[in-house]
DNA sequence: CTGAAAGCGCTTACAG
DNA sequence: CTGAAAGCGCTTACAG
């Protein structure tokens, strides 16, 4: 193996023709630095292959350039899916990702924040859902001044950058798809009600029907906890009824898996004698017979912006935003699969 | 915020009355160091919660103190919680994972994998299945120097440490705890036939017939291909047969799943009318119901003894290993849900 | 807008 | 078995 060596920030320097700090001053983004000197020394920096030693750079800096995570649930699809996109850009920008899952014990994942804080010294911190609304866990990055960003927060939206989706839009274009596609017996499985993307589902969904005049018997409706196991006790119900609906907007893919698997062991066809749709495009919808029509979230696109909000300049970012910048709301997609179809 | 002023090899140096040296080569278990110096010097360490700094560290040796995880599917449960303890893992031993995944293009993960050895310079590889057992990526390893570990190969056992478990005594306890429940007509869904996996399970589920001196017609043997998909196709020819079998064992719990959901389909109900056992434990088994009764891999362990082989006296143990060191065998343990029952 | 000096906290290589 | 010196590759703080 022929062992190449790495360029160092002096070779560039030397190449380009000015000091060591010129370069760091263009790597790092500061503005006070001649356009001509920058792309002299970026022409170089690209010539060499230049790539800086981050653990000089850490050392020499005292900045960690670690990002923290915090999740609750780590069988959630959502979350290993996030977290693989993260750790993609975090390398790809020179950052590590140290992840961290929220405890049951609220002390006990206070405590692993602080040691993040203080240990690791991470840079920020990405809260995912529901974690990202825990008082505590707010109060203690705030007190502490590291900066957060949280994803699909419910609460406290003006305290820190957040990323979302519109889940009452997505709710609400799916329920329309299925009108158009002729049902007007739609039911609809509420999710888990401790959660802000629950009610805006539910919302969306009741929406959509207002605005297409269809009035709905209170029987359409049902409480879930976005489980599979709700997601059977709601379709079981449902399906018992001697007007069934002829389709079911269950707000996750998990519900939705559950439903079909009650219409199936009642003998009632999906999508033929029933479509049924979910939310999320979990792994879980397309492992299923028939697939599930969802919504997906670009959950990598989140993953990705929330780590570039940390890695490209961060302090402008972070100090000084207003309110209307706060929010970053990304595109959803309606997908459209075999377990619902049209009835006209 | 009280800033609590990390403690430096300096200061312990200090307080122990030696040399930064000293400290040095006790922290790295380093064998020349007097044992009255080594517990002096400890006890300081202790006392000063002293945890070396990882960048300077780093920079000072040339070491990278970073390790590599490769992996196929990242939307395989299996993958994600093993990625989430070699994680947990690699951190409390002050070292950092970098994850990448193999693309199909066994060009492309070469050149991600020369990526790490040459730019990130990993200490060392993970190589989960299957592309554990890719003889190109094992060949660049090699010709690298880089020192991998394998978990679940299924070929070259030779030249790599590796971690797994029994996959054939799992298949034949799980099948014989069927035949003590009373099965004997037990039908048997082949995994992908490219994993070494689905062979010692099939593997197993004959002998376990055969020492119980069950005879089993060809029919109750599908080949299937660890996908929903494919236990759907399996299970719809298996419960057509005329003389039913009273219990499938699928190679997995995806397969597992869908044959319950056939069988609903059709009227069956299980596990009165039939029971069903997977394998892998993944969140699946527990999603849908009933819950699958499935053989738990120590997914965790796996993970943790992957990384600990890096991280403790690593030089020690990649050198000069005797063939029979390098097999670390972990236990299974078989969950009993409410898939399958005791006929008796 | 640019640079010379000092230093971050460790380890390597050399002495003894 | 132990230590004094040099250096890893950057950035901070100070000058100009």
């Amino acid at each position: 193996m022929v062992e190449v060596k790495k360029a160092r920030i002096q070779d560039v320097a030397q190449q380009a023709g000015v000091s060591m700090m010129t370069v760091s001053r263009v790597l790092n983004q500061d503005p006070k630095v001649s356009d001509k000197t920058r792309s002299k020394v970026l022409a170089i920096v690209a010539q060499l292959q230049y790539k800086p030693n981050e653990s000089a750079r850490r050392l020499a800096s005292n900045k960690s350039y670690f990002l923290g995570l915090l999740y609750d649930n780590p069988s959630d699809a959502y979350v290993s899916q996030f977290l693989l996109s993260a750790l993609k850009s975090c390398r790809s920008n020179g950052f590590h990702l140290v992840v961290d899952e929220a405890d049951k014990n609220i002390d006990k994942t206070l405590q692993s924040v602080n040691e993040l804080i203080n240990e690791t010294k991470v840079d920020g911190m990405i809260l995912l859902p529901p974690v990202c609304d825990q008082k505590e866990i707010i109060d203690c990055l705030l007190a502490a001044n590291v900066p957060f960003v949280r994803v699909a927060p419910d609460s406290q939206l003006t305290i820190s950058p957040y990323i979302c989706m519109d889940d009452y839009q997505a709710a609400f274009d799916l329920t329309e798809t299925l009108i158009k596609q002729g049902h007007s017996k739609i039911g609809h499985i509420i999710g888990d009600p401790n959660q802000g993307v629950s009610r805006l589902r539910y919302q969306g969904y009741l929406d959509a029907l207002r605005s297409n005049k269809i009035n709905t018997p209170p029987e359409y409706i049902e409480q879930g906890c976005f489980t599979y196991q709700s997601g059977m006790v709601a379709a079981q119900k449902m399906l018992s009824l001697v007007d069934k609906p002829s389709a079911i907007f269950a707000a996750n893919d998990d519900m939705a898996a559950a439903v079909m698997s009650i219409a199936q062991s009642q003998g009632i066809n999906v999508p033929n004698d029933l479509s049924v749709v979910g939310f999320d495009d979990t792994t879980l919808a397309t492992v299923v017979w028939p697939n599930i029509t969802t919504v997906r979230q670009p959950i990598d696109e989140m993953a990705t912006l929330a780590v570039s909000l940390f890695t490209s300049n961060r302090d402008k970012y972070f100090s000084g935003l207003k309110n209307s910048q706060l929010r970053h709301i990304l595109e959803f997609k309606i997908i459209q699969r075999e377990s619902s179809k049209s009835i006209i």
